[in-house]
DNA sequence: TAGATTGTTAATCGATTAACAATC
DNA sequence: TAGATTGTTAATCGATTAACAATC
């Protein structure tokens, strides 16, 4: 093939499909059949040479004086992404941030099926936003058998290295880290750090300084 | 004077001072006086030119062959992100994030203080860790009344937009968004989204791609 | 003094922005 | 056809990395 597509793109751009989705999935619903770069930035609030450049990337081609077809754009993109096939999860600490998770409806939007909780207190329900809860003590069996990809990390610092190497122990192959530790696991495994720490450094900074903020 | 400090430093950067306090304060804490670039770069495996460059932004010296003064390198930090005086600030949505959010420490070790929070359900316990709960009608009355700095939205997306619009009109200077909302401010107000899609989309797109995160 | 570490200047790299030809 | 929009190539910008002199 002559359209050489690039091997390694970045996560800014990464980050930014989500919201081209979430725009293109509205005006599909709303009857649309093509979408331009242009009023998708328009938006978003984003420069359209940006926009089309990152949708080029998905390998579809958009016609002149009509934009991408939408159908073909949002398909290629949740494929892009991996959300056309579900990647199966599990959550472990099911203390308050991580049954917060667990009804976050996003998981679903977004490619991703919870498959089970595990918390050390048995004082927990057994079920929460649908989704069963058992004891820590499982969670290297559980996600062995059930084949689980990603691991969600919601538990007290303390207990972070531990879970995480059962996990590990499991099979996964990624770990979403919410705690605040810097978890060592073996270098083929994933580790996506969501750092509140760090968010509240750049607004702290912000704020300081009264810039204005993205 | 000679030594002329940049006036705008990337987010980047600032979003790396967080790492840098945890290490310094252990060492501290350790007893220790003097921490070198190289020290702190193996621990948060960072290069230490990074380092070096990042801790002198903060206008201290550090002495060649001891590294910087821990001390004044904390201090500086704490002072420069804006940490030594309590930002003050009120969460909006106390449901199972908000909840998770009131409960979380980093707040008060990184300079915030949340004096209220507030929900639309009458239903809700009135006091969540130790932080009391008011009713949504009276945001724009309390910010005002308590000159709260930062806005904390965690509602449903359908009421973001005019809880944010409450929070500005009691003159909060900032809001920490974490609905999946795109809300509209004034252009003076600072916007600090929390976006679980993107993050969630780069973990796939690893994950599909089989690399290997940092 | 000798040597390790800082601090600064230059080079590299990647992403964003600009310009413009190709196309329906 | 005329004109709007795509797609690509070049220029700019910022951050990271490298090199090295200054310093205790």
């Amino acid at each position: 093939m002559s359209g050489a597509q690039k091997s390694e793109i970045g996560d800014r751009m990464v980050k930014r499909f989500p919201l081209y989705l979430r725009v293109l999935r509205e005006m599909a619903d709303r009857g649309d059949i093509y979408a331009s770069g242009a009023v998708v930035a328009k938006a978003l609030s984003l420069d359209p040479i940006v926009v089309r450049k990152d949708l080029s990337q998905t390998g579809v081609r958009g016609k002149p004086r009509l934009g991408f077809p939408l159908n073909e754009i949002i398909n290629a993109i949740e494929n892009y992404l991996g959300w056309d096939a579900p990647t199966e999860a599990v959550l472990a600490g099911a203390g308050r941030l991580g049954s917060a998770l667990l009804g976050y409806p996003g998981f679903r939007d977004q490619g991703f099926k919870i498959l089970a909780a595990f918390d050390v207190s048995p004082k927990r329900r057994s079920l929460i936003a649908g989704i069963p809860v058992y004891p820590a003590s499982q969670i290297t069996e559980t996600v062995r058998r059930l084949k689980v990809v990603l691991g969600i990390l919601t538990v007290p610092a303390d207990q972070a290295q531990s879970v995480a190497d059962a996990l590990v122990a499991g099979g996964v192959r990624g770990i979403w880290n919410f705690t605040p530790v810097q978890i060592a696991v073996p270098p083929e495994v994933i580790i996506k750090r969501e750092d509140l720490a760090a968010s509240l450094a750049v607004l702290s900074h912000r704020l300081r300084r009264g810039d204005k903020g993205r």
